[in-house]
DNA sequence: AGCCAGGACTAAT
DNA sequence: ATTAGTCATGGC
């Protein structure tokens, strides 16, 4: 069995390594050339083809529409980039990412994951996934050889796993928290489609009212899944960006005064250089590598540009 | 062996 | 309104 469609999709300035590894998502893996991984209910193939995208998948062509919007495959970068405010540490971000999109995530997958994700290293976080997919995941139709097939657990089984089960899956305290996720979706007191219709603020205070998501976590999903450029994560290793990028000289930074900052300083395109300086932030530091992350964070980061230089 | 990880909650100032 | 302690687990 070998995947049924294959597709082109012309495009400029598409990193897929950047786009897949920058801890956005945690389902993509790497085979050969590309990567595969299931998106929504169909296994997906990727890969860099000269001057675009090819993507192959199981099924007939009706996903394609879909697939390319998910990849943010039909989004111009060129403008995006060029809305970054013109200093030395965006400049060095995107020399030194440039191609790294944004994907448009499903809301649900993406909660869940972030919920996982706290005090957790990303390499971490994809084995708590994968664990979740393979123990309540649907199965899928994938070709031979397929390292992903199963399609990532809904709230409804979720909330009827054990807190025991989940713990089993290394989500440790977190268990609980994923479990109030899925049965407020269950029960309606939460719905991720009407979060649609409300401003950024209230959506996030709707994601906050989950227990275990605080502020960083809604932020994610607000960005990587409901594309709110005005949602601007900040985690460690983004403080630790802004801090040394753009603070260099000051001994104490309160959250407030980085978010005000985060909120001003950005553009409409915020979010976006979010990722850039995470992403960039994690490259640097980790000389590479992504998924363990470096041994020291506090090295290697004298040569960095700043604000100033 | 000790520190850190795409944090958040709770209790105590 | 800030701050410390706590929560599991694994990589380095």
């Amino acid at each position: 069995m070998s995947p049924t469609t294959v597709q082109f999709w012309p495009v400029a300035d598409y990193d897929l390594a950047a786009t897949l590894e920058c801890g956005q998502a945690f389902r993509w893996v790497r085979s050969g050339a590309g990567w595969e991984s299931v998106v929504g209910d169909r296994w997906v193939r990727v890969e860099p083809a000269p001057g675009g995208l090819r993507a192959s998948w199981m099924g007939d062509e009706s996903g394609a529409g879909g697939l390319c919007r998910h990849l943010a495959a039909d989004e111009a970068l060129g403008p995006i980039l060029a809305s970054f405010p013109d200093d030395a540490p965006l400049r060095a971000a995107v020399a030194r990412c440039r191609g790294l999109r944004l994907l448009r995530q499903d809301p649900w997958e993406c909660l869940a994951s972030f919920i996982c994700s706290s005090t957790k290293q990303i390499v971490q976080i994809r084995q708590i996934v994968a664990l979740l997919a393979e123990g309540w995941g649907a199965e899928v139709e994938a070709p031979e050889g397929a390292v992903l097939r199963r399609a990532f657990p809904t709230p409804e089984v979720l909330a009827s796993a054990g807190e025991r089960a989940l713990r089993d899956c290394k989500l440790g305290f977190r268990a609980p928290y994923l479990l109030d996720a899925a049965r407020r979706l269950g029960d309606g007191r939460l719905d991720l489609g009407a979060l649609n219709g409300l401003d950024t603020p209230a959506a996030r205070a709707a994601l906050m009212e989950i227990h275990g998501v605080g502020r960083k976590i809604a932020d994610c999903v607000l960005l990587f899944a409901y594309g709110r450029q005005d949602a601007f994560p900040i985690d460690v290793w983004v403080r630790r960006a802004l801090s040394r990028l753009y603070f260099p000289r000051a001994r104490r930074l309160t959250a407030a005064r980085l978010e005000a900052f985060s909120q001003s300083h950005f553009g409409p395109w915020s979010g976006y250089a979010q990722q850039y300086l995470f992403h960039y932030m994690r490259l640097e530091a980790g000389r590479g590598e992504l998924s363990g992350g470096p041994a020291d964070p506090a090295q290697g980061l004298e040569a960095l540009p700043g604000a100033g230089a």
